[in-house]
DNA sequence: AGGCGACATTGATTTGGGTCAAAGACCCGG
DNA sequence: CCGGGTCTTTGACCCAAATCAATGTCGCCT
């Protein structure tokens, strides 16, 4: 059997398979283990999308926009499952931000395979528009905030994704440097450390070396981030101005 | 029969299924049809996902940052399907670009029913991919480029999805309005006229009217757009620089 | 434990795009 | 074909974040 390590845990745990039944092994003749350390790019093919399960670490999924301008797209952590375009218009880099272990595959060639099985085609589809939906929230953030709304935000997704808090004040270990940070949201690194600074400086946040974080104020901390607020944000009125007419 | 108008067009082109038949009629039962104007919102459930159809006209997908701030994540075209995302941290609009025809789901309920046919989730999920693949890019742009390169990075993506020349020099006809592609690009609709201006000095574009632009010179186009070249740009070192380290 | 290299912070200055203001062009309806 | 409102263009000025330049500090490795 080609398939090893992670792979099983993934078909298993993701879409319920036996990795001993004949669709557990046609899938796990796609797949491929790999493992990285931290800066190390894991390699995918340029000509096609590679479907990602990402078992343990963690990592960053950038585009190099030119020679000298990144722009990282996605954090990925354990267990999360995502895809990485194949080369178009921008070249798309995944790299660890620590020790991870992966299993890649063919996304086309496991999308053939997999056709057959509503469970799995069920599951890809929910984490691509999770992914599509984080996306689009992160263009907006690209397009319309302020350095200090993005850097909240951001806290603010961290928090969600890897609180390892229990009980106490709510605490996060950041996997990435300031510079991830600021590639992630359009920013040079000394903005973000000095929006840092800022929330430091308001009691918002305390750090803690280089990646703990105490979000000492929460509220005020999505308050910063400046997200939209169903009870107190209505419409701009010219979005909504033309009155609905009936389909004749 | 509940469902009508552009559904069962839609059941038939995009997955091939028979709307006559037991799953044909399953879903055209969720399908609700809806027209609306240019400037007309197309209301969605704020609790669900919705999936939608879009048969003729033109829309803009636009999500609210704050009460003055409306950033457009997405242009679409008739035969595009998408979806609009349930209320999070943003609240996102389905807003008419022109008198348009659409047929919408519940996202949920809809992937209930389908998940039974391959052929359906499959295409769902391509669907759901290629948008996701755009908005990255739109993430690299919004993080990344220059007004310019925005600009001409946009006069691109367009020409690519709605060229309507034929023959002749490279020509489009822009439903949007400077303002909305100002909200699309992260720019102010001043910053998106004197773009054009440039483009239209250096001989690069032509403009006729509000809407009309002939691309003169593409290669030069492309070349504003400061797109990523796998010929000429190679990877920033300290993205690569790890050496890769076997498995144990 | 100590030293070194990468990472982070802070300060001074510059600049691309935003803001404010006004004039001009398009296009729809009468 | 003319009038008026909206959309677009252009110009002058301003500001948030980038850039340039030190200085400071963490944490890894010996």
């Amino acid at each position: 059997m080609p398939n090893f390590g992670s792979c099983n845990v993934f078909l298993r745990a993701t879409f319920g398979i036996d990795p001993g039944a004949e669709i557990g092994r046609q899938l796990g003749e796609l797949a491929t283990q790999v493992h990285v350390i931290r800066g190390q790019e894991v390699k995918t093919d340029p000509a096609d999308t590679t479907l990602v399960f990402l078992a343990s670490g963690a990592t960053k999924l950038g585009a190099l926009a030119s020679r000298e301008r990144h722009q990282i797209v996605a954090f990925h952590f354990g267990g999360d499952i995502f895809t990485v375009p194949a080369v178009s218009v921008h070249r798309y880099m995944l790299i660890g931000l620590c020790e991870s272990t992966l299993t890649t595959f063919p996304a086309r060639e496991f999308y053939d395979r997999a056709a057959s099985n509503p469970w799995i085609m069920r599951a890809l589809l929910e984490r691509s528009q999770t992914a599509l939906f984080r996306c689009r929230d992160k263009a907006v953030n690209l397009g319309q905030k302020s350095a200090g709304e993005r850097v909240a935000g951001f806290l603010l997704a961290m928090w969600e994704r890897l609180d390892a808090s229990e009980g106490s004040s709510p605490m996060i270990d950041l996997p990435m440097s300031r510079g991830d940070i600021g590639e992630s949201l359009g920013l040079k690194i000394e903005t973000v450390s000095r929006q840092f600074t800022k929330l430091r400086e308001a009691g918002i946040i305390d750090t803690h070396g280089r990646s703990g974080v105490s979000l000492l104020d929460l509220p005020r901390l999505a308050e910063q981030a400046g997200y939209y607020d169903r009870n107190t944000v209505p419409p701009r009125p010219e979005w909504v101005e033309r009155k609905p007419e009936l389909v004749p």
